[in-house]
DNA sequence: ATATATTTTTAGACTTGTCTAAATTATAGC
DNA sequence: GCTATAATTTAGACAAGTCTAAAAATATAT
């Protein structure tokens, strides 16, 4: 249907959408994609061309219908075969999104929904992202970040924000996961650093570190 | 590590080399990837400035241990992934040749171990091909062709020799699949055509049938 | 409002993999 | 051994996707 690198635009337009105001950028379009600018708007015109966005010279870019729609076709692969990863290959979280950038090219819609029932119809992938239904329904939760919590406050983990190596591995390493519950103990103000009890140890997260855990909290 | 293309020329050239008894010919490679034998002419010199194949000019090529070992990684992938889809994800032995055509050029050799292991470190493919191991070594079984038994012989089923999608169908339509446990009742010897007993019923089977059924005698 | 800086687009080039048409080499018939 | 045919390679082209460098448009600052 689409190229590979079609394919990756398409998300990168939507997941840039999600966020943005406006319309997306060929520069913001570049960064997400390390490419270049000049790749960007070669690109952004045979998609143009092909109906999947709507584009005027300088002014960005923004999905179309169908557009938006392919796009959550890719993220739904992309967001099943890491549930699979994790649940059915004991795969870690932070080990499954290069192995999902190239599953999700993978083209078969019976393979995909197969795979959806194989895997009980999962709502969520390893990092609480909502994976999308074969009709391109996603479901958004209110969520909070940690951050925004105050001292005495409980919430349990539901995602994050970034979803770098790094950044899950240090998570894992303090036992934080999807549906860890945590107990801010202490919000420091000048620093916006937080004490969390987690389980029975005591932690202190920084920031930026509390600025990318999504959570809900829990009513007492 | 290398193209999609490459490693589908690699296959390709693997099974042609199988097959045949001298070097492989850029014809037999150009008709088997339904592509020109100028394509060929171009690839076949990649790969030998890769070093994964000899070739001398007008002379045909021969895969080199490397190439022989990147070849059998993917048909490795290849046969893994066929168990997956027929195994977990229920889908006939007709359905997956197309779908493991694309799953075998995932990139990660964690992940093939890993599905290895999750599908019960499985022999055989769902056509009755052997799937090498994680070391390349790839057990070759003796067999003989449905058409070389003669009436009152008795036989399993371990394969099949075209793995064509109209003829998977013909075989599970008459209930013959891989474990299937055929007696020949009669060999018409001008036609080389062959009446078989599968389970209660009886089956007319041409020549051109019986010759693409591999089978184990059943001592009896 | 004009000059400067930033963003975006264009022009031209390169790589990979493919093709057609023409040239070359090998093979087979006699 | 020579000739006709078949197989293979070369030459030149093209599409996709990317890049660098230069030009054009837009945004920012005084
Ligand atoms: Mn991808
Ligand atoms: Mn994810
Ligand atoms: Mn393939
Ligand atoms: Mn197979």
């Amino acid at each position: 249907m689409y190229s590979l690198s079609e394919e990756n635009y398409l998300k990168a337009i939507y997941h840039l959408e999600q966020q943005a105001t406006a319309e997306v950028s060929t520069n913001a379009i570049a960064e997400r994609m390390q490419t270049k600018a000049s790749s960007v708007t070669d690109m952004i015109k045979k998609l143009a061309d092909k109906d999947l966005l709507t584009y005027k010279k300088y002014k960005g870019v923004s999905l179309t219908d169908s557009g938006t729609r392919t796009a959550l076709r890719i993220i739904r692969k992309h967001r099943l075969w890491e549930v699979f990863l994790v649940e059915k290959l004991q795969f870690k979280w932070h080990q499954v999104h290069d192995l999902a950038e190239q599953l999700e090219h993978i083209q078969s819609q019976e393979l995909v929904n197969r795979l959806d029932d194989f895997l009980g119809n999962p709502q969520y992938d390893p990092h609480g992202d909502p994976i999308p239904d074969s009709e391109g329904n996603i479901k958004r939760r209110d969520k909070k970040l940690l951050g925004q919590l105050e001292a005495n406050q409980s919430a349990t983990c539901i995602g994050v924000k970034s979803a770098s190596d790094d950044f899950l591995k240090y998570l894992s390493k303090n036992n934080i996961g999807i549906g860890s519950k945590l107990n801010v103990q202490e919000a420091e103000p000048f620093t916006g650093a937080l004490t969390v009890k987690v389980g029975e140890t005591t932690l202190f997260l920084t920031k930026e570190i509390a600025n990318n855990i999504y959570v809900t909290l829990i009513k007492s």
